[in-house]
DNA sequence: GTAACTGCAAACACTTTGCGAAGCA
DNA sequence: TGCTTCGCAAAGTGTTTGCAGTTAC
């Protein structure tokens, strides 16, 4: 991640302009639409690569691949997803986040950060079908 | 998960007196202890059909194995997982979740669900190796 | 020129599935 | 007996890695 490349700069091209929370398979298909000779593994090596450099949040999934988000500046949020479909959504917090941080971080010693909120729940869809 | 099975009974308590959110992997190697001629597949399969059942939460971890926690009766909490290490932590929260839940369930209309509350940090160790 | 990056194919980790045998009601 | 669960081995899914060629600086 220290020299430039094409196809690095279209893959964050793509997952900046998605909200939708894509999947590496997601981000490789439009990828490969603008750049034919893209391969998977050149976007899991950056999609890795941006992790760790804190560009992306990368969202793991429980029966499914992991989520990317492009993090940006714009207002704070957290993600939801529910738990029997997998769906999920940003949810923007007007609540403090600051007695739980404190609370949580006395107990465990981790702390919360803003854009690491992950929570899960069931949607109103399933929870109507519920099966 | 409509008949009894010897292999379940012993699946649901190894899970029942582990407190560390264990892997299927550990799961699977204890029960082996006690019963070595269980297979892996029994527990895969168990695991799911409980966690179907609502006995157990399954929670997915970046870059490795699920985890599983047994839902008791116990005080009501959430996980938080350090997102640099893996490392999974228990945290009871005293402060009140409905602010949280009405808000995010106007803007998503999906529910949490009280046990199903997982989020993201950083924990000390991590912060102070911050590499 | 050399270090970083790429595409490809093969390997890997985790989990699920098809099948015939065994167990429960 | 008939439906459920089992163990085994094979397949599936999502992701990483080794390598040889290419690109950036």
């Amino acid at each position: 991640m220290e020299n430039y490349s094409k196809q690095r700069e279209e893959i964050i091209a793509i997952v900046k302009e998605l909200y939708n929370h894509p999947t590496a398979e997601e981000i490789y298909v439009l990828t490969k639409q603008k750049d034919p000779s893209v391969s998977r593994s050149t976007v899991y090596r950056n999609l890795n690569g941006l992790v760790k450099k804190g560009m992306l949040q990368q969202i793991a999934v429980s029966n499914g691949p992991d989520r990317y988000d492009y993090k940006e500046n714009r207002q704070k949020h957290g993600h939801i997803i529910c738990k029997q479909c997998g769906k999920m959504y940003d949810f923007h917090y007007n609540f403090d986040l600051e007695e739980i941080k404190t609370s949580v971080y006395e107990e465990t010693r981790v702390e919360i950060l803003d854009d690491e909120m992950l929570i899960k729940g069931i949607c109103q869809v399933c929870k109507e079908n519920k099966n």
